[in-house]
Order: C-alpha cells, then structure tokens, then sequence
DNA sequence: TGCTTTGCTTGATTTGGGACAATACTTTGT
DNA sequence: ACAAAGTATTGTCCCAAATCAAGCAAAGCA
C-alpha cells in the first residue's frame, strides 16, 4: 500500500516528488495547481546549513536530490542527528512557523519549496493532502521511535550493523532490487556523521567497523563502498528478526 | 495556541477527551455524533498489556484516564519505552491495521475507544480530523527526536534530571501552576520503567537518583514523592537551555 | 613538488555505567 | 502478625566505549 509502489516517483508525474509523497494520493490533481504558483526551487552546497533550530521558516519543502540531515545539539556541542532526508522526503511543518532542527546539506541538494501559508490553505480545503502527509508523519515517527531502540538498548556493534542494512535497504529499494543475499552499495555518510546518528564517538564507529570486515560481515573498497556478502547475517548482528524492521 | 490551553478538557465537552484533543479544533461539532455510535469503554488494571506489537488493531483511542507506556522490546528481552500516555493521549495508527509497539497499563486505566473504519472513513470527510491529528503526530515527532538526543548523548546524571523535570513541567501543566522555583509531584513510574525510558539499568537510576537528593537538587518523601526546590537548578543538571524545551 | 587539510584508522588509557549480589523497605495476602 | 513477593538501595567488580594521542592516506592547492 506504499505510495512509492503504487506509483513510482521517476515514472509517472513529472519532475517534483512533493505530488507523490505528499499531496496525491490517487493522483487526482486538480488542487495541485494552486501549488504550481508558490513553487520554487533552492539549491544548497554539501555543508551548507539549510536551516537553523529556531529560525523562521516560511516554507515547505521536498528533497528533490542529495542528502540531508536534522540534527539536535546540547550548548557543549554535544550532537544527536534525529534524521536522515533522501529524495522524496519532506521537511517542515505545516501550522509551526519554526524549524525545531539544524537542517544541514550532506551533498549537494535540490529542494523543491512551497510557501507555507498557501500550503496551508489547500491543505484546509483538501483532505487527501492532509492524510497524506498524517502518513507520512506517522511513518517518520515508527522510524524515530525504532531509532530510540537503537540508541537506548544496542551495542556498538549492533548499532553500526543496523545502520548499515537500513543504508542497504533503502538502496535496494530505490533500485528496486532484491534484499537478500549479496548487496553492494555506497555510504552516504562520513565516519563522524555515522557516529551523530548512532550516539557513538567517530572512533568507535570506525573500530566497530573494522571488526565487522575483518569478522567477514562487509567487506570494503575504500572508505565508503560496502559489499555485504550475506544480508541474513547483517541482520543478525543488527540483533533483528531476519525480517527485519518495524510491524505495522 | 495549545488546544489545551484554548479549552481545558475538563471545563468544556462533556465526558470524551477526544473531542478535545483529536476531534474539535473550533468546537464544531456535527460530525462528532457519529463517533458516538461507534464509542466504547475499555478498562484496564495495572500492569496488563493492552495490545501487543503486531496484534490486528480495530480500533484507536483516547486515554481518559491513568498511564499506559509504549514499548519496543529485542529478542533477547532488552527493552526502550518509546513513549507514554497520559490522560487524553491519543493512540492508534488510522491507516493501519497492526499494533507497532506493546501497549501497558502502568495504573489502572480507561480508554475511550473508537472503531477504526467509521473512524478512517469520518476522516476522510472532515479535514479539520485529519489536520489535528497531524498536529498530535507532529508533537508526537519532535517528543521522539528530543527523547533521541538525550539516549544518545546525555549522561545517566542528565537523563534523570531531564525526566524529572519532564515529569515536573506536565503535572504543573495539568495543575495550572507555575513552572519555575519550587515545585512538588509524584513519579508516576517504578525505578525500573524509568530505566526503560531512559535506556539505563535500574540500579544507575537508583544510584543517580540518590546522587541528585545528596546534592540539594531534589528532595524526596518516600519512593515516588519528589520536592524539586529550584527548578532551573534542575533544568541545568538535565543540559537543558533554563527556557528549556523544544522550539518551534 | 612538497605542504596543508580533511577524513580515517589504530593504539594506550580511563571511566561511566552495566552485571551481579546482598540487604532493606513496602505492600499484599492469609 | 508473619510470610512472601515486589520494589528500592548500596556495594563490588568489570567491561564497553569514551578520551587522549599518534600516524596514515587521499585530495586540494601553492
């Protein structure tokens, strides 16, 4: 019933993925054009910070391409990442006027933005686009709340194993291959972002690692590309059910 | 703008937190008598699951009155609670039709419960429904993603003290009170699904419990009755900025 | 071509919190 | 009033991951 199944994003509706993962759900589109006049696009550098805590944001908006990441921070510096944005995903909130996340570009990104009041406005007039994004929300809050698992109750090990088969996954998915058995793939990630996400120090994350190659887990080609010879074994260490993931 | 604040649920709408919290966003009310042809009580005592992870879900409800935890267990036993439920929390996922975490009365409570395809399908024709829920789910997120920075990257010391003062800001709220200075309430948690919260042992929470009452930063009549002296003393123990909380 | 910067790895040492264990307090039931 | 079960505190030991520190490799640049 994904909406990413029923309609997959580079085939059916032109160049802007907010129509699929937000607004249509069974593709009729005769409010979508009300959107057309309030669209733009903005483009950021890898580095660049879209977006900081606290900062007025008069927009929302949907990863077009790159990588993008919502991070929290303690004053001391200390960081958690609170989530990951790849194409398709949206960010902002309709009805806040602040970002409540530093949203900083980890490649060069393409956002594709709608201003908020007018967003706001035909999400009042139309109950699809408003149980659209309700899914979508209730989906990054089953990802959020799996990712609590992680942080709270895993090791070191199981974290890094579980990052890694969710990075596989999620590669897999967009390529629409298979997810089992031999996968091969690039990490989007730098060690120290690795280790924001896991609640881990950039150190133990690149140990952690090492010890899954020279266990014969992954194998590596560089610091990034990752061949898992056997995804069934992946899973285990990520300490899941060997299929994996959330319920429901 | 709370809704809360707007229309305390105890002075307004007769008997059904929902009204308030899920339902009503300006107190039209037309549609809502259809929620009362599918409307059911549910009790529960202290201690007994109300559903587990993967159970068929028929329906979504209102906790009208005690404490219920959701929680997310691994194979080997290790448990995170990944969120609690207070009077007038909403649970349940429209859309879906399994359980995606376990569900226990931590008092004895009582639920108010709505079948979910009259539900879904009232949905579908009130936007003001769908839009308050998003706004619920959109809470929701940023809980987890506040909870998230603190089980990665708080110390045990931290962890107690920012649920403390969690715990401290909610019974003010509830109560109409102040939240600064001197403040008194009662842990509505055991040691142990503190620890569950917290992603520690119950023995560390014992331990930094007892460490933050020899330092003067709370004081405590018994197990559960805490007297916090200086709120903003305790907000800096939690690392938190003294306006502390989320923004936006 | 060598110099600096950035990202990564590996080693040595320390430490915060987990594991295990003993004891005490508090309900609940008979 | 006592036993039994559940809940909480405290002590001792130990280990996983943090911290501190050194060195390597690739990329950018003068």
């Amino acid at each position: 019933m994904s909406h990413d199944d029923a309609h997959p994003v580079s085939l059916q509706c032109g160049d802007c993925p907010i129509r699929h993962r937000a607004v249509c759900a069974r593709c009729e589109s005769s409010e979508l054009d009300e959107l057309e006049a309030v669209k733009y696009y903005r483009s950021f550098e890898a580095g660049q910070t879209v977006i900081w805590s606290g900062d007025k944001m008069d927009f929302v908006a949907s990863v077009v391409s790159g990588i993008a990441t919502l991070t929290q921070t303690l004053e001391d510096g200390r960081t958690q990442m609170v989530g990951l944005l790849l194409p398709s995903d949206f960010v902002g909130r309709p009805g806040r006027d602040r970002a409540a996340y530093n949203v900083t570009a980890t490649t060069d990104i393409l956002m594709c933005c709608f201003r908020r009041k007018p967003f706001e406005e035909l999400m009042e007039r139309t109950p699809h686009l408003a149980q659209r994004l309700l899914q979508m929300t209730l989906d990054e809050l089953d990802a959020a709340r799996e990712w609590m698992l992680l942080l709270g109750r895993k090791t070191a090990r199981e974290k890094i194993a579980s990052l890694l088969s969710i990075v596989a996954r999620r590669d897999a998915s967009i390529r629409h291959r298979k997810l089992r058995g031999h996968l091969t793939f690039d990490l989007p990630l730098t060690r120290e972002a690795m280790a924001d996400y896991l609640g881990l120090t950039l150190e133990t994350v690149s140990r952690q690692i090492s010890a899954l190659k020279r266990d014969g887990v992954i194998e590596l080609e560089g610091k990034r590309h990752v061949t898992v010879p056997d995804m069934d074994r992946l899973l285990i260490e990520a300490g899941e059910d060997s299929d994996g993931g959330l319920i429901g």
